[in-house]
DNA sequence: GCGGGCGACGGGAACGGTCCCGACGGAGGG
DNA sequence: CCCTCCGTCGGGACCGTTCCCGTCGCCCGC
């Protein structure tokens, strides 16, 4: 293990002298700066960043905290913040959660000392208590979440309007008898949806009690969800499912009863999962780009570490977009967008 | 920013104490133990993990270092990894190479002092002279690559007998006129693929110069294969594509143009992608099962971590298994799955 | 020719911990 | 009653690097 002690004798000249060499400083002669990178290249000498962010006070790594997730989303959030952070010259730091409120914490705390700032998704069951072990010397953003007690910057989805939008796009197309296909009760977003599609329900047709069916973002819910509907118990011309996996779901089931999708029966999801476009027909949803909600935070990350001070005001709220498509009716050669829902940053 | 002398202040005690008794050593009495824990709770201290690394000479951190590589692929191998990772108490360190060979070694460089060990998988330009930078004091794990200069453990996936398998697969159910779309030349994944496919031609049809479509791994080249093979141009009874993205993208297009897919012409991929069993008729495919890869690395990694000597002869080549679907006019109800190639350690 | 100033380099403290070793005090046995 | 031994705690070196500050020597100007 070659320490800079070791180009330093190696150069004949100090520890000091090296440092300032290797890093590009000014006040050094060109020929101890050849020598001493003649050592450094002899010896194979790498500088011990460990040991280099102990006395700069800094790590050029960012700690990034997810839930235990599907694969997608897990993958493309992180792009995005890839993106960012390896431009901007800094690591990643993964930490993962499982799920457990008690892990958080613990991977909030061994981040200290690691990371320069944090980017944290809290997972829904910890979401509102996270505020206490939030460091206040941290700089923290938080994914798709908002810490009720402290202040903090946020990137969020609009689910609420995503999910008014792709509503009003399944009215627009004459429906009315349209039920919805919820997600897990704790989930935010899935509330967030429901509260949408009910809003919207009410403002465009006067539905006070529009059907919910209960669903936890499996594919088996969407299942389900369609024998249901074949059965009759349901009178419904069309389906916003809470997300894609459920559409994609209930969609083999309809197509496989006979039933024609994006004819008979209008079928939306959300998200846009690239098997969204694969499948036949191809699902309408909203595109929620997770690599922009990764990408967003990061770049609020970065602000505050070159020294701003960011706090919950400075939250910004990601409008998704529609995607129409084939399993509501409509154009899906193209597979030309609609604008989605304003940001609206709460 | 509490460090532990200002909890040893606040207890009364020297730093040595407050060390040893947040580290859970016994030679601590019950009352001091107390005081220092009420202390630390007080100052809300959290130990600097960098600081502490530096002289214990452990990061408990482990680096990833990955090309830049498409959704599914990445997520799988994160997936794998941090599964056993986590289960070890051990985080993980991302470093992106984004391709570039220059950006590898810096990656490999600034790893040092961060991490305990590496995981790395090299983009397949550089593949061959990495040996030059990896450190030999830095306990490393190869993915999908075999480092040919020196002695490093790798995991990697049997492409061969899994193209030769599925190549076999497709004889068995009668097929002779057997095509294949090609991956990029310069991929080791590719190269290995095509050379499977040439030897199973060779050996069970007695074909010794079988019809090969260039490929690139993309949707848009299974595309162009198939209006190849509706012009007619090319005349052929089943297709292995290199890949499941290039099977799924010719499928789409056969289909539209009236070919009964698993009856007429079959059609087999590569990779197991989660679409592969959405398409309709599902895919015939390989699971290459990309989190087992990640998950066996990071278990040989962490063999190694505890003082393990392993070389390149400990390297492990895992056997993707044969999931016969409908596009290969396979029972696609079950997902039957039949044993793949049995492991061959180079 | 001499003094002042500046540029190049070295010494050493500091970053925040861990751990070895030595000191000290109390208890128990001779 | 004294000595010894063990258990608890404090002092200080150390991990590998950066940076402040001080020193030394050279060059230039008067």
């Amino acid at each position: 293990m070659v320490t800079i002690r070791d180009v330093a004798r190696e150069a004949g000249v100090s520890i000091a002298t090296v440092s300032r060499a290797l890093n590009g400083h000014s006040n050094v002669t060109k020929a101890t700066r050849e020598a001493i990178e003649a050592a450094a290249k002899a010896l194979n000498f790498v500088p011990h960043s460990g040991a280099r962010s102990l006395t700069n006070r800094q790590t050029d790594t960012i700690g990034v905290i997810l839930p235990d997730l599907f694969g997608e989303f897990f993958s493309e959030v992180i792009r995005g913040i890839d993106k960012i952070a390896h431009g901007a010259g800094k690591h990643l730091l993964l930490g993962n959660m499982h799920g457990s409120s008690h892990e958080t914490t613990n991977a909030i705390r061994s981040m200290r000392g690691r990371v320069d700032g944090l980017l944290l998704m809290p997972p829904d069951s910890t979401a509102e208590l996270l505020s206490d072990h939030l460091d206040v010397n941290m700089p923290t953003v938080l994914l798709n979440a908002q810490a009720d007690g402290s202040d903090v910057p946020f990137v969020a989805v609009d689910n609420y309007h995503g999910a008014r939008a792709i509503t009003e796009h399944l009215i627009a197309r004459g429906r009315k008898r349209i039920v919805h296909i919820a997600g897990p009760k704790h989930n935010r977003d899935a509330r967030e949806r429901l509260r949408g599609f009910t809003d919207a329900m009410r403002d465009g047709l006067g539905e006070r009690a529009p059907v919910i069916l209960p669903g936890d973002f499996t594919e088996s819910a969407g299942l389900e969800a369609a024998r249901l509907l074949l059965a009759g118990q349901v009178p419904a011309d069309a389906v916003f499912a809470s997300n894609d996996v459920m559409a994609v779901g209930l969609m083999s089931v309809l197509e496989e009863a006979g039933v024609a999708v994006g004819v008979d029966t209008l079928v939306a999801g959300f998200d846009d999962i690239p098997l969204a476009r694969h499948v036949s027909p191809k699902l309408t949803t909203m595109q929620s780009n997770m690599a922009q909600l990764g990408s967003t935070a990061a770049m609020l990350l970065l602000r505050m570490l070159r020294g701003e001070e960011l706090g919950r005001e400075h939250g910004v709220v990601l409008s998704p977009q529609l995607a129409a498509r084939g399993s509501t009716g409509a154009d899906s050669r193209g597979g030309a967008t609609i604008a989605g829902a304003p940001a609206d940053a709460a």
